[in-house]
DNA sequence: CATTGTGGTGCAGGAATTGCAGCGGTGACG
DNA sequence: CGTCACCGCTGCAATTCCTGCACCACAATG
């Protein structure tokens, strides 16, 4: 589209931080792009970059463009995904943030779900934890987000909740998987494998222990949960996951979950987002729905 | 502003219903415009204008694009205005879509008063009954809209209302001006001045009356409220109003003013309203302001 | 003090856009 | 039924606009 060109110039060259440096990434001389800068500039009657020794810097009137760039970069992007609706052609692209919790089950199945009525869609899944993830949606890197207990809401759009109560994950041979139901005392006299601290579980399990003070002894610390469920279980080591990421549990897995009591531990909420005031492109839109659709249908689960 | 020159060039087509007839209007020739929507609707894949023997019309695919073409411009001017703002010049324009009750007293009185602070912001002021006015906000027609009893809410985010309760305009010598209230029985008993269907005000009457089986005898129907209430008197007819559209009564006024009694013609409210979701310009978004307080500030008035 | 990076500028070549003339088609009108 | 006017569209030449090279001034770095 060629009359966006400017706009993502300027993107460029922000994230090169330097003119020259945006123009080798765009093959361009840094002449063009700096005679492009200019003008544009002229035209709006404001510098967007303040000009460092070392290269340049957004002001305060570029962070409002780079803003509505974004926004009429996305905007145009969902004519286009309308329009080609409308020609009868289901094709599009789908942009989701997600929380850790959702990649290894749910979001798989539900992706080639939808791929399943609609091959022409392609999907981008990023890992964001929950501060990033809305900043993602505002920053228009992702259409949707999908994540566990999320920071301020502000600029974001619920479309959907889930609640999620924190499971205990062990061992099948760990003393305590012999338990329906696990309490936070419980848990006191094993080593624990802790989220870290940006994980909406983590956020739960803090206010639980100070609530309580009962006191978790934590062996291990990781920012994967796959990691912390796949250390070796000899050290009866327990973890934390949310049912929606955990694998149905078949009698074989050589891990097993246990519900914590919500009276020690709160159930978290999953959040379905978008962008406040956004309409979303048609494969976006429809995506969402199903997901909505997922969530409460998943919500009697919990084990 | 360049890079949405096409896009105007296509609105261009879209008013002049031929790609020739845009052409003249934009001093260019037929064949560089003809030239760039088929490069648009190339790049689009789809048709923007179905060809008809005596010019275009916007297809499908043009309709959405026409809308996202007046978003992206009017999100354009607000970053415009934003910029102008940080930069300290408080110049900017508003336009504001308004019943013909606010015509005459309330929006001069308003706007001079904010030019008195900020004499660099200019304004239109249009005449857009509670049908228009809606729709002018979603075209991008006008940042702001003042309405009494407006239709569908659709789209549209109300940022402040105010009741008014429906005047009796007549002559100082009418025999109904002894009275501090009007009853609409005492009405029935003299001719009417109605305004026409497409008003709020009649709206609330044409409601009452048939409520309370109250006949009033239309002498005059008119869409102008100026003529209404110029309307010569002996004929001992009566003209209705609502407050904010009336002279403060310093006794000297040929006409006076009575309110009607709420039992039998219920208060309307004013809105002011904005298109939802839509972040305004600076100049227009703090005019909103202003004009909330005064309709907060106008409400205990009434007579 | 030289080196290396930055943004900015004059000038020439080149690419993209424009305008002119003309084609085929359709509806209005005498 | 022929004429006319208007429509969208296209080949070709002119022009305008944009790009790229060489270069400048400046600041940080070593």
């Amino acid at each position: 589209m060629r009359h966006l060109e400017t706009l993502e110039f300027i993107e460029a060259i922000h994230r090169a931080g330097s003119i020259r440096g945006a123009a080798d990434s765009l093959s361009l001389t840094s002449t063009a792009l700096n005679r492009r800068l200019l003008a544009l500039e002229g035209e709006l009657g404001a510098p967007i970059f303040e000009r460092l020794p070392r290269g340049v810097r957004l002001s305060p009137a570029g962070e409002l463009l780079i803003q509505h760039i974004r926004g009429q970069r996305a905007d145009l992007e969902r004519v286009r995904s309308q329009i080609a609706d409308l020609k009868g052609e289901r094709r599009g692209h789908v942009k989701v943030a997600c929380s850790q919790a959702l990649l290894p089950y749910f979001m798989p199945r539900e992706i080639s779900a939808y791929r399943a009525e609609h091959p022409l869609v392609t999907f981008s899944v990023n890992l964001r934890d929950r501060y990033r993830a809305e900043r993602a949606l505002v920053a228009h890197e992702a259409d949707i987000a999908l994540v566990f207990e999320p920071v301020r809401l502000a600029d974001v759009q619920v479309l959907a909740t889930a609640p999620q109560p924190v499971h205990a994950v062990m061992a099948r041979s760990h003393p305590l998987a012999a338990k329906r139901v696990v309490r936070l005392s419980d848990l006191a006299a094993f080593p624990v494998g802790m989220p870290s601290e940006e994980f909406g579980v983590r956020y739960l399990l803090d206010i639980a222990m100070r609530r309580s003070s009962v006191k978790l002894t934590p062996l291990i610390e990781s920012d994967s949960f796959e990691f912390l469920r796949c250390y070796p279980g000899p050290e009866l080591m327990v973890t934390f996951q949310i049912p929606i990421g955990l694998p149905a549990d078949d009698g074989r897995e050589p891990i097993v979950t246990r519900p914590i009591d919500t009276r020690d531990v709160p159930a978290g909420l999953l959040y379905l987002a978008q962008m406040r005031g956004r309409t979303l492109p048609v494969a976006a839109a429809n995506f969402a729905r199903q997901l909505a659709r997922a969530l409460d249908a998943a919500e009697p689960k919990g084990e």
